[in-house]
DNA sequence: GCATATCATAGCATGGCACTAGGGTATTGT
DNA sequence: ACAATACCCTAGTGCCATGCTATGATATGC
């Protein structure tokens, strides 16, 4: 029951340029170096964030990443989704393409999957960047 | 953010003994057939429940597996810990042994997991073997 | 004592994960 | 113009967990 480091990592980074919007463009390195990752593997996980319209680029020098839109726009279940695919405890459940699974109808113990995932899909879904930026300020304060 | 074929095999089979509880050792070539799993996997599986203190076996011929406590007094949650360790959406906020993370202090995007792994570990704690028999029943009358 | 079961260990192919390597392309400041 | 800076893209690679299979030993009922 366990997220791979793209999902981990990700929100880290996401939750970087959340905090730094409207400061123009981040070069991926500072947000490397900020949040602790290898700026390569970054590379290739902001790509996905990328390609699924969560985050926008300048390319050239002073170039770097920004959100493709405000904090509060942004759930983590679309950071999530975006690097772990659909929000799916085991195949037969997954939100996208639910698998063929011809026990489906009488399958009891996939019930509990079927709370699993939505239980799962609603809290993330209930959280966005602003939220977590609210919250590290906060938390600065004491 | 996937369960491993162990957890979702291993409900399966409980749910079976759950549904035949009373009625003696039930042998593990019966369940597996039908569960529709690998016998041979399977029986690393209840291995490991076993292990757990949650099934119990009768060795020899006429011999098999049954729940080592009546259903309603086993949870989801605690098959699903034999089976995949310890609830953990990341690693640094693991149920058991929350790992050695030295951004825990002030880690935000932390705070997200911690909510996952509660919101998880209720979900399936709040969830017995007898409610998913009792589920099970309610349909068939249909 | 034989058929039927559980028990235990070992091995093994596959695939995903978590990167690394090495290039190309666009933009900026001088 | 031209370097420096950054994003962009594709491959490749070592490692480890997963999902089994294989083989044999041990215990029990009839």
């Amino acid at each position: 029951m366990r997220l791979s480091t793209r999902g981990h990592y990700g929100l880290k980074a996401m939750f970087d340029l959340a905090q730094n919007y409207g400061s123009g463009p981040i070069s991926l390195k500072t947000v490397a170096e900020r949040q602790n990752l290898s700026d390569h593997y970054l590379e290739q996980l902001i790509a996905m964030l990328r390609k699924a319209g969560l985050v926008k680029s300048m390319r050239g020098a002073k170039g770097g990443y920004f959100l493709a839109r405000e904090p509060s726009k942004i759930k983590v279940g679309d950071v999530i989704r975006a690097l772990e695919g659909p929000i799916a405890p085991v195949h037969c459940v997954s939100e996208k393409d639910p698998g063929s699974c011809n026990e489906a109808d009488y399958c009891i113990t996939r019930t509990v999957w079927v709370r699993v995932r939505d239980g799962l899909a609603e809290l993330l879904d209930s959280i966005t960047l602003a939220d977590l930026c609210l919250k590290a300020e906060e938390t600065n304060k004491c």
